[in-house]
Formats: structure tokens, sequence, C-alpha cells
DNA sequence: AGTGCGGCCTGTCCGC
DNA sequence: TGCGGACAGGCCGCAC
């Protein structure tokens, strides 16, 4: 399951390959992603030059001299840069054909992921102009998230996963910050007092940043990987430890639903 | 406006 | 061993 640690360490390995090349044709073998993707794509692409790989949230744009691609791997989705003799897989739904022999490749089992075209500015974009701050940005602060949940009733962790808030904070960060920050996941959003929300937004930039230099190793491989960066090693708090013992009170680990989502915590640790 | 939930998918796991 | 069913998960869109 990409996390936004997972999106950024896949666009720093496909930028590379991309920014300055032109798309030779692209190859749409299943178009049903959680959007159809555009038929007209096929012959719009071929021709166009990457300019820039960026990141917005979990979103990848990946712009042209003629617009921008903004693309999600949603549940199970992967982009890989591979050479044009590899063979795709059954899930492997579209190739860009690259003029330097390469492909960019998208898998998706799930087929939850999506891609869309525009050609105007990406911010301006359905899918991105509500999202909130970049939760690496100086703007996404304590004192923004705090103004942002007066007089919200939803859960702490329902909030910090609402992308109009905070793009990008999945379920598995939202309770791993939140027990380094020492704060029960089932908490009202408007309750949560201001010297909390300035250690929880710290919690979510570092457990963020250190979970993309620990994909980063993985990027001088990236062309040969599986596409899995390291960050499924690091050793996770509470994320589906549940019954487990706490790796700092040595109590035993809880997990509850919260708004459909399976959430862990330490009943000692966090209050 | 805020909140909660349905729906989209398929690989994996569990129980029989 | 084989089979069916539950489950996970991001996120938009809808209903209340």
């Amino acid at each position: 399951m990409p996390e936004l640690p997972e999106v950024e360490t896949t666009r720093r390995g496909i930028a590379p390959h991309l920014e300055g090349n032109e798309i030779v044709t692209a190859v749409f073998r299943e178009r049903r992603l959680r959007w159809p993707i555009e038929e007209s794509l096929s012959r719009l692409l071929p021709k166009q030059k990457f300019h820039a790989v960026l990141r917005r949230g979990k979103y990848i744009i990946l712009s042209t001299d003629r617009g921008h691609l903004i693309l999600h791997l949603g549940m199970s989705g992967s982009l890989r840069v591979v050479p044009k003799t590899s063979m795709p897989d059954k899930h492997d739904h579209y190739d860009l054909l690259l003029n330097t022999g390469q492909v960019l490749r998208y898998r998706d089992p799930r087929r939850f992921g999506s891609l869309n075209w525009t050609r105007t500015d990406p911010k301006c974009h359905w899918l991105l102009k509500r999202l909130g701050p970049e939760p690496l940005s100086a703007e996404f602060s304590g004192e923004y998230i705090l103004k942002k949940s007066r007089n919200r009733t939803l859960n702490i962790k329902a909030f910090i996963m609402d992308s109009k808030i905070v793009p990008g904070v999945g379920n598995i960060y939202a309770n791993e910050s939140l027990f380094t920050s020492g704060i029960r996941p089932g908490l009202a959003a408007g309750r949560v007092s201001a010297i909390r929300y300035e250690t929880l937004v710290s919690s979510i930039k570092d457990v963020l940043s250190e979970a993309i230099q620990q994909g980063g190793t993985t990027l001088k491989d990236f062309v040969d990987s599986d596409g899995q960066p390291g960050y499924f090693k690091q050793s996770l708090f509470v994320y589906g430890r549940s019954g487990e013992n706490c790796r700092t009170c040595k109590g035993a680990i809880k997990s509850r639903v919260l708004n459909q989502r399976a959430t862990y915590y330490c009943p000692t640790c966090q209050h």
C-alpha cells in the first residue's frame, strides 16, 4: 500500500529516466482504473517531452510541454522503468515507451489507482484543488491544524487522514504518529490542545521524512527493483501489532475500528 | 458544513 | 487440498 514515502520514492526513482525525454508510444491494456483512462491519451501523448516529475500528496504529476498527467497508485499500484524488451504481466495496465528505449510501466492488481490528463495548471484540477498543505511544508504547522480543528467532533485519526486537512497521511502513519505523540486515536479533533498539535505535527513530519530516507536507500536499484521501498522493514510501534507488547511500556497494543479503518494504539502510552 | 458510509477491486488468509 | 467468504485499503461522492 503506497503511502506518501513510497510515492515520493517512486517519484525520485522515475524522474531521472523521464525528464528531458520524449514519449514514443502510449499503450493502454486496461483502461478501467478508478476512473476510465481517457481514450484520447493514446494519440495525445506521443512526441510529448517530460520536463518535470512532481508530487502533491500521494499524487504524482508528470509534466510535459503540452500538459500534465496526474496519477495515483491507489492501494496496489507501482510505477517502474523497465527495458522495452520486458514483457508485461497480467496487471501491467499501461506503458509509456520513451525515446531512451525504456518503458514507464504501471502495474496495479486492484485498480484503485488513477490516471488523469489536464492541459491547465494541475493545482486547479478537481483532484488536487481541495488538498491541504503538504505535510512536509512549513505551512503544515501546529497553528494551522489547531485552527482547522476547532469545533470538529471527528476523531483525531480520521481528521489527520482527511486530505483536505493534510494530504498523504495514510492509515499506517496516522497510527504511528498518534502513538509517537501520545494521543488516543479516538479523541475528538476539536478537543486536542495546541501543545499536543505541535507535537503531532512534528511526529507526522518525522515519521514521513524518516520513511522517505529509508525508501531512498533502494533508489539506486530502482530500475531493477521490485518497487517495494525499504520502509516496510522499519520497526512499527503499533500498526498491525494488536496483542503484541508496546515497545515503550511493554503493555498490550489494542486495536479497534475507527471510521472503517483498522486502528492500533497503546492504552497506557496514549491518552 | 460536517460526518459517516458505500463502492470500487483482487490477493491473501482463515475456517470448513 | 479445495473452496467460499471475509478482509484490507485510498479516496471520491453521496446521503443525512
